[in-house]
DNA sequence: TTTGGTGTATTATGTATATAGTACACTAAT
DNA sequence: ATTAGTGTACTATATACATAATACACCAAA
């Protein structure tokens, strides 16, 4: 996995598994790699592992069992909401930044079909 | 100006004036705020300019006479690929963020559309 | 009961970011 | 020459992030 040096990469972790979890490549229910071996798949250390566990946990992603391990939620309404939540955030993101760049909703459109 | 938290604040501002330029709120050879004075516009301190305006010399995108102030380069030609640069980078994280979330090109447009 | 694999907590270290304060060098205008 | 406004440089401090190393608590299986 690749990293942005700008970005925390605790917070890049997460998104790569909420990523995983909305297009079903995380399934829900299904265990998540333990603290220690998610770190040296990763190359990262155990500590920033433990923190991305925890901020998901937080947010219900996840949920742990102690001395078991860390699962992905069982709740499917979760999980629609949160792939809601990331479709939106990247299309006002686009729609804003190229607005900014004084581009109509028109050109806007055209200059996406025409990158495709 | 907002800050984002997770973003160092100098990049931040770094993107807020190449905007600014490539949508001609700022001037090619226009004199910017001096960094004392910027620093009190924004809230932060005047060390964090000097960063900003130093990285957007190296780009030169800028360029500065030394006792005399910081300016925006004369040359339009690097203003326009500025303006290429950033609409490139807003358009690919749109298509590889939808792309990730499993949307065909197809779906991407119309996701768009109904959004606008 | 013991063992191995879980998550969790703690302390220490290094780096980047941001602030704070001070001082210096250069330039234009007085 | 002096002054005021530039960018620049430096030291110090605080915080967040990431790593490193260690220890502890919990659970399931042997």
């Amino acid at each position: 996995m690749e990293f942005n040096n700008n970005i925390p990469i605790y917070l890049q972790i997460i998104d790569s598994i909420k990523q995983d979890i909305v297009v079903g490549k995380l399934k829900a229910g299904q265990k998540m790699p333990s603290v220690r071996e998610l770190a040296g798949i990763l190359k990262v250390n155990p500590n920033t592992i433990q923190r991305v566990y925890q901020e998901l946990d937080r947010e219900k992603i996840t949920f742990t069992k102690r001395g078991m391990g860390t699962y992905v939620t069982e709740e499917e309404k979760i999980i629609s909401s949160l792939k809601e939540e990331i479709s939106k955030k990247i299309i006002l993101d686009f729609v804003e930044g190229m607005n900014k760049l004084g581009f109509s909703n028109k050109e806007m459109i055209n200059t996406l079909k025409e990158y495709l």
